[in-house]
DNA sequence: CGCGAACTTGATATTTGTCAACTAAGGTGG
DNA sequence: CCACCTTAGTTGACAAATATCAAGTTCGCG
């Protein structure tokens, strides 16, 4: 079973076999999307829910002289829209930066779903306020830190939700990005982008070579970028403890 | 009827008489809480849901040297903790900048609550949806803007929630802050803040004089910050839409 | 192999931070 | 009601972080 979505709720709530069963045939179009396109864009009512199934999208806002900030990754397993119905409309965009393949799931399969599994349910809205927390840590990460210490947060952050889902290993893990989205996700340049990941890569603390970064000690960015992990609410931490730190 | 929670719920769900006078009589303890206290420290799992009823009251994270970010302000009518059951425990503090008075509402009335009244639950959520949009409003204003559009478009905010719980006229309210305050808000320092305002100031884009702030040009100041507020998501505005945009 | 996108580098400008002093405001005890 | 004292706000000189612009260089794909 490797299911990204429930690989991720089994770390928001106690799930059974019968409810894993309902994740696993949750039904939906299946489609790829190509990169720099739109899944959802600000201002629609979306009929469907969307949840990526591989690669990534990210949420992001567009200002009127074209300044982009990225506010979220979606990685596999994560929804991209998933309460607003709640809100009525989007306020800002969903989009693939490079290319992912996208389950498009009616609203009304969502609502069965919440009707009649409350450990779903549950498991849902722990889903939504991680994402919350999420953007506190970013939020916190973008005010108080200089750029060298956001850049190794980052990072450190992905590795943790991609070992979630089982697309990170011990010290590495595939991310398709190029600078310029990571300066749009930082809210610097492209150029400092380049100079703090030569500044990390020549302290050793990071290698990211053609889509694949790579950790060289877990231990040495996170004490670098105060990192703590908490916010992600992972509660089935105490399992992974050992392969989530490192090397025994 | 002045209870600024109904009055902010009004917002995000269509509430019937038997609804407002549920939430009229939410039983819970009323206390004032000093200036610089903590209402519901990180890592605690608070048995009590709690309601800023007078007052604010911030969101904030501490790093390891002191350093300070403040995530969002509570003003009358928003809950600080609402759904923190679901995630354990708290991954920040709550704390009064300059005194406030709350609501501490058992977690148990808080669960009668959205058992048997589907309106005020949609309400709840509805709330912790804005509050996360508010927070990504937040991450877009501190990634791509200067220091001066940051403050313009904070005082733009402050401005329309405190008008929704009345707290606010056409042109002012108040807000007891000091700018070291605001300085751990935008992630700058208490001398930037202090020339960003002075240079508001002299624009004539902002009064701000001992804790209370005058907007004499709200059209202005919004087209300065590029502040939409669609991402708070008051679904009543058509009502409300001439006393918020100014003078007939 | 060639072309466009992504990445890299250097020189310089702007924004923001730091430090340190000073002034104004508000609250308290005499 | 005043003197004092603490806190908040203001100012200036200078340093550091980051942006801007412009020109390479490398990479990946057709």
């Amino acid at each position: 079973m490797s299911n990204p979505l429930i690989m991720k709720l089994e770390h928001g709530a106690q799930l059974t076999d019968e409810d894993r069963a309902v994740l696993q045939h949750l039904t939906g179009t299946t489609r790829r999307v190509a990169r720099h396109m739109d899944i959802s864009p600000e201002g629609e009512r979306p009929e469907d829910v969307h949840l990526v199934m591989q690669g990534f999208a990210c949420r992001y806002k567009t200002l009127r002289d074209g300044r982009r900030q990225i506010m979220a990754f979606l990685a596999p397993g994560d929804f991209c829209d998933l309460h607003v119905a709640i809100l009525g409309e989007m306020d800002h965009s969903i989009g693939t930066g490079w290319g992912c393949t996208i389950v498009d799931i009616p609203r009304s399969t969502i609502e069965d779903l919440t009707a009649h599994h409350p450990r779903i349910t549950r498991a849902l809205w722990w889903a939504t306020l991680v994402d919350e927390g999420t953007l506190r840590a970013w939020l916190v990460n973008m005010g108080q830190c200089e750029a060298d210490r956001q850049m190794a947060h980052l990072i450190c952050e992905l590795h943790v939700r991609l070992r979630v889902v089982g697309l990170a290993g011990n010290d590495s893990f595939e991310f398709p990005i190029t600078q310029e989205d990571l300066a749009d996700t930082l809210g610097i340049t492209n150029v400092h982008v380049n100079r703090v990941l030569q500044d990390l890569r020549a302290q050793g603390l990071v290698e990211w070579k053609s889509k694949r970064v790579r950790i060289p000690d877990v231990e040495r960015l996170r004490a670098f970028a105060e990192f703590d992990p908490k916010y992600l609410h992972l509660n089935r931490r105490s399992e992974d403890e050992r392969p989530f730190w490192g090397t025994p």
